[in-house]
DNA sequence: CAGTAACGCGTAACCACAAGTTAGA
DNA sequence: TTTCTAACTTGTGGTTACGCGTTAC
């Protein structure tokens, strides 16, 4: 029996909704999901049925299961038999489909919700576009219909299809969440930049870590040591030891930090590291200069972290899976679950693409730069000739102790 | 050795207002 | 659908207050 479903406590869950961090049952997801435009946007997929805890990626039709990563890994870990399963990847989807649209681009899903089949969300939400292969979405990346009550389903795999979705590979739809949801389009398509897949379909990945340029990764050292939760000096250590290639060795990591001001998850792991803006970026406020570092959802990481001696900031062993609840993990999946294992189990990207991606760090790393930087020169400008009392801005006219234009008090 | 005060350091808060954004008419 | 207006939000820098850790007594 897996897990109940969150909301009604009643049903097995079949479907986690990563917006939510709920696992529900189908009925549940529909009534839910149905509620208002918003939650119709929330990207959804199935649970893994052998662990009942993580989101599902692939579906493995000759066990006739759907897996998440780590099972997947776990259960086709080379033996013959196994490693030659067919398998079906499992798409996130958003929107409100019924049963019967559901069961089309999950064709196993044999056991529709009984009277769901021709019951549709209020305002005709059903309403249904499947870009299964990114070939309907590719059209309008961007979404001309975004805000329209159209479900898209999208792995992003084709390879024609070049836009947002299709530079995700997994299975995760955020990109789409991006360009649905987050006002800023300039910030989002910097940061759709740092995507990078993660949750490929065993065995049809290509070498992940050549298509990794560091550059293309802005990691302010300020955030390098809230990546890696070590300081400036321990990183640069760490690089002359090689530590950076440990950061990206197979058991992955990911650091954390529990600020909610909208930012981004960094999971390093040779077999896809995954630079991860959340949708939290409409709070603009510091997306710019500084990205608050947060998980994405990595259930694995508690175990991953036991095994390092990095001390990853906000994550302390002293912390409570409460904490982690707006970094996009529940607290349960943060406590007592399975290890998770990057997609591709043997290392299989070359140790020169590696060492060429640690290089261009180092080198970026050099160059960057700390001074605090201005975002709008305009209102500098103006706050450089403002008077003030005590450092406090005053209104025009009253009296002041510091004029930057002129040091006379009055 | 424990307790307290002094000290240094880092940082959030404060202020006004122009510019930008959003919502409603 | 477009335009206009009002309301709201954001960002800017110098100073201060406060908390925390360290040191001295």
């Amino acid at each position: 029996m897996g897990r109940t479903c969150d909301y009604c406590g009643e049903q097995r869950s079949m479907v986690y909704c990563r917006s939510d961090l709920a696992f529900l049952c189908l009925s549940c997801d529909r009534n839910v999901h149905s509620a208002n435009a918003l939650s119709k946007r929330h990207s959804r997929t199935l649970v893994c049925e052998r662990c009942n805890v993580q989101p599902a990626c692939v579906r493995c039709i000759d066990e006739g299961a759907s897996l998440c990563q780590n099972c997947n890994l776990v259960g086709h870990d080379g033996s013959a038999a196994s490693s030659f399963h067919k398998q079906q990847s499992i798409s996130y989807y958003s929107g409100c489909p019924s049963a019967a649209e559901l069961s089309k681009i999950w064709s196993f899903i044999l056991d529709p919700l009984p009277s769901s089949d021709n019951s549709t969300c209020p305002e005709g939400l059903g309403l249904l576009s499947i870009s299964d292969s990114g070939a309907k979405n590719c059209e309008d990346p961007m979404g001309k219909d975004a805000g329209q009550d159209t479900m898209v389903v999208g792995d992003g795999s084709d390879p024609q299809c070049v836009d947002k979705t299709s530079f995700w590979s997994g299975p995760s739809s955020i990109p789409e969440f991006f360009s649905r949801e987050c006002p800023d389009q300039f910030e989002c398509a910097e940061s759709s930049k740092l995507f990078y897949p993660t949750n490929r379909v065993q065995g049809i990945h290509d070498d992940p870590f050549a298509d990794l340029d560091m550059d293309e990764v802005d990691i302010n050292l300020e955030n390098y040591d809230e990546l890696f939760g070590v300081t400036l000096t321990h990183s640069e250590q760490l690089l002359e030891n090689g530590g950076i290639n440990s950061l990206f060795r197979r058991q992955g990591m990911s650091t954390t930090d529990s600020d909610d001001q909208g930012g981004f998850s960094v999971e390093g792991a040779s077999a896809g590291i995954m630079v991860q803006v959340l949708p939290a970026c409409s709070n603009a406020a510091s997306a710019d200069s500084m990205m608050s570092v947060k998980t994405e959802p990595n259930p694995g990481f508690a175990a991953k972290q036991a095994h390092s001696n990095l001390s990853f900031s906000g994550l302390t062993g002293d912390s409570s899976g409460g904490d982690y609840q707006d970094c996009g993990a529940s607290a349960a999946l943060l406590l007592g679950e399975p290890p998770w294992f990057p997609p591709c189990p043997d290392s299989s990207f070359q140790s020169t693409s590696r060492t060429e991606a640690v290089m261009r760090y180092k080198e970026k790393k050099k160059a960057r730069k700390f001074e605090k930087r201005v975002r709008y020169a305009s209102r500098k400008a103006r706050a450089d000739v403002r008077k003030r009392v005590k450092g406090r801005f005053v209104k025009a006219g009253e009296a002041y102790d510091y004029d930057p234009l002129n040091t006379r008090s009055y």
